[in-house]
DNA sequence: GAGCTTATGTCAGTCACTGACATAAGTCAA
DNA sequence: TTGACTTATGTCAGTGACTGACATAAGCTC
């Protein structure tokens, strides 16, 4: 089979992914984040709970089945970014990158928001799974850029966690204002801060 | 009864909470995160696995039953830097107060970067529910120090962020090293970055 | 000593998550 | 097409974190 083209089997289980993610967004939307139970979910997509299992290794996973479309984004736009730019605007033009995915999937967005701050397990994940982990990757690639360690020089750290600091509070922002305002303004605005640490 | 004099109930609470604490560390100490249950905890000090959830509200909790401590050292010594030194240098300050736990707490500390190296649940924990706790008070003080609206304004959030991470990063050399390493000095190499970033 | 508060034990239950084994569907080569 | 191989899924049984309800005993207060 080519990489275009994956096969049937490919297909489908992309499908069953894609169905789980669906269904578990709807029931999280209607009865909020305790009140579905993984079993709930599978049922709704008409598999068992253990394939719930084999696609997401916990129950808050799957509210965030498109962390890596996210990741990619902020790894390829730093990755892009001309040698001559600043580290630090390159890390905000990256993060920047990533503010578009609120636009085109408005609905899936807010809805991580809300349950992030209706219930503290969601807020967990996101903050030390999550975030943690996009965090990670962009220390090592702004390590990678500067020539340095990230082991042994905590810069590359302290920026990218600055930098997810500034996203953090643009999606409290858009989520408290209920997702109205435009995602990417409000993004820009909080990251506008960083140029001008410690302001 | 007196403020300072506690009366038996509660030193017979307190005593509770010690013993379970002191037999979690050893437990985890002896065999890791994962095979020590709850309820190993719980016999272990002598009273019921249910005592246990009255006191801790999860597994990883009682790891981190000094967390408080470590929040108020940060938050006093914050609060009692002079109004004329720069915010920054005043984070900087308030994070290197905690530093000193770790020289007269070695032990305790060091299994806590050992446990969160080994185990992802207990750095999540130490991560989405610990440091978010104490990045989210010192985000408050700082933002009433310069008179601003943390939920309007990101400045607070990104140095808050930005102090522990360089935190995160002084843990996590001094763990690397056995914890042999003087970790005031680590953290103040880490914090200096601060001062001088983006640098 | 009487009445109130609270820390604890016991019991029963829910639910996230996992290993083991069987099966059916998909894939690939002869 | 057929047969061998791979893998996504179902079923089953289990572990363990965590919780509500109720009873009791210890500590506290007047």
């Amino acid at each position: 089979m080519s990489d275009l083209e994956p096969g049937r089997r490919e297909r489908k289980k992309q499908a069953t992914r894609d169905d789980l993610m669906d269904h578990a967004a709807r029931l999280f939307d209607e009865r909020g984040f305790d009140a579905v139970t993984t079993t709930d979910i599978a049922e709704a997509a008409d598999v068992s709970q253990r394939t719930f299992f084999r696609h997401f290794p916990s129950k808050e996973a799957v509210l965030y089945g498109h962390a890596d479309v996210l990741r990619r984004r902020l790894l390829d736009e730093f990755a892009n970014r001309p040698d001559q730019e600043s580290v630090v605007d390159s890390v905000i033009a990256a993060v920047r990158a990533m503010g578009g995915y609120y636009e085109t999937h408005h609905d899936e967005t807010f809805l991580q928001a809300r349950l992030a701050a209706d219930f503290p397990a969601v807020a967990a994940y996101a903050r030390a799974y999550v975030q943690n982990d996009w965090e990670h990757e962009l220390t090592a690639a702004i390590a990678a850029r500067m020539g340095i360690d990230p082991l042994a020089d905590p810069r590359p750290e302290i920026l990218a966690s600055a930098a997810f600091a500034a996203y953090r509070a643009a999606v409290r922002r858009w989520s408290a204002g209920g997702g109205r305002a435009a995602f990417g303004e409000l993004l820009d605005e909080s990251l506008a801060a960083l140029a001008t640490f410690p302001g």
